[in-house]
DNA sequence: CGTCCTTTTGAAGAGAGTCAAACCCCGTGG
DNA sequence: CCACGGGGTTTGACTCTCTTCAAAAGGACG
């Protein structure tokens, strides 16, 4: 099904691994090896539970999963995504546990990641890791400064800017196989709210969403408030001069 | 000033690492070399700045720092600590810039990280590493799923587990030298709002803060309404004891 | 003693949550 | 073929946490 939007299901961690660092072809025929014998995980299995020891790194073929934590009242957050191409890895330790449960939201497919034995493959593992601090440090800052309208908007274009690094996402689409519940847990929302702040996006003409595809016009696209410049000296800055959350498509107030 | 709660403040480094891996008297003595030619970084001074290329690891001897991003608009968003103690280690990489904007909340002191020629060092390092991303987790947890309430309780019991394991907190009050305004940038809240929670928990009775010292009572210990708090203590063995008598309003409706 | 921060306080508003019911789409099975 | 279920999506009405916008009150310090 996932075929209609990239051709090449089997590569996806080729395709971004060789985005992030150059790869020679024995690299290549390393990770088409490691394919061969893959894991399918269905939906809302469990693949990783935190607490317990972890097995080797790994590599996402097909599907989305993502790391959850649940309280104990039963709230639940979604940590972060892991989607095709990306790589699962727990940081080294004299105990190998798991620091969170990795729920696959889709049904999924894996597959060891092989060891990096040239240069180019220790390099590509290596910015992964990077990337995903990345999105870690951007998951904080939209959960902690953004309204539920940037929230949403912020998350799908790093969605879509990560399912293009592994090639399976259309220049302005991709597929997206969550619910708005689990979109929620993951945006700290609640279903209904982002069902509401959805309807605003698609009366905006911002954004399409049917069928589990989602279409971002490219006028989103263009709405990161984030955009880092030196923070010097304003931590020390008095409050007054600090601007306020613009809500909805706003964002272009900021002072580039 | 510090100096009156934590009795010998260069070794605050040694102390945390001792307690995260097997080191002996030479990687302590390496680690105390380390130390002799501190670097000083006054309040609200950038150490590092988001997109620089970055210099090695460095070690947290004295202060408090923070990674922090801004958004065009104004609005701030902290998205660590960085406590005396803590290795700062941007994640290696063909291109090595620096993921975010790291700037001093207070005066601090800094070394460059030595090394790691021994095994005990590598683990202690590697441990260090995997509690930075399980404080990065809770974290997000924190921001997506807490009331302001139990974000500040949270954040409060994290801040004064990470500065016990550096030896530079009481057994139950520690030194906060940030405002109620950074705390709120730190928390996703308003400083306002932040003024009012804290009020609350001073009502409550769970709380003191007074001079930039603050004092928990221990039944805010307890209030942890994440299912997983044990993670950080499973990665540090030698931890300390936790209670969990049930406490507060909005937590206890927890279910197993 | 005035200035600059930080902490408090107040009143009013708005974004997001809650609760509940209706609606829809689809696969199932009678 | 169509009623039956069940999960996901929508809606509505109401509540409440947290934000806004001032402005006053402390406190540290030259």
């Amino acid at each position: 099904m996932l075929k209609s939007i990239h051709p090449a299901p089997g590569t996806s961690v080729s395709r971004r691994l060789s985005g992030l660092a150059q790869l020679t072809d024995p690299d290549r025929a390393l990770l088409q090896d490691a394919t061969l014998h893959p894991q399918l995980v269905p939906t809302a299995r469990d693949l990783i539970v935190e607490g317990q020891r972890t097995a080797g790194p790994l590599l996402v073929l097909e599907g989305w999963l993502g790391r959850t934590r649940l309280f104990r009242d039963g709230r639940r957050q979604i940590l972060s995504f892991l989607v095709p191409g990306d790589v699962i890895t727990e940081t080294a330790c004299a105990h190998p546990v798991a620091l969170s449960t990795i729920t696959a939201l889709s049904d999924a497919r894996l597959c060891p990641a092989p060891p990096p034995n040239s240069p180019g493959l220790e390099q590509a593992y290596a910015a992964s890791a990077a990337l995903t601090e990345c999105y870690l440090f951007r998951q904080i800052a939209r959960l902690g400064r953004m309204s539920a309208y940037e929230r949403i908007l912020d998350w799908l274009n790093e969605m879509h800017e990560r399912l293009a690094l592994a090639g399976v996402a259309g220049p302005d689409s991709f597929v997206m196989p969550l619910t708005q519940e689990i979109l929620g847990d993951a945006l700290g929302l609640t279903s209904v709210h982002v069902n509401r702040t959805l309807q605003a996006m698609r009366r905006d003409g911002i954004l399409e969403w049917r069928g589990g595809v989602v279409r971002m016009v490219q006028a989103a696209r263009a709405s990161d408030p984030s955009a880092t410049r030196g923070t010097a000296a304003r931590i020390a800055e008095p409050a007054a001069q600090r601007a306020r959350p613009p809500h909805r498509a706003s964002l272009e107030n900021s002072a580039a």
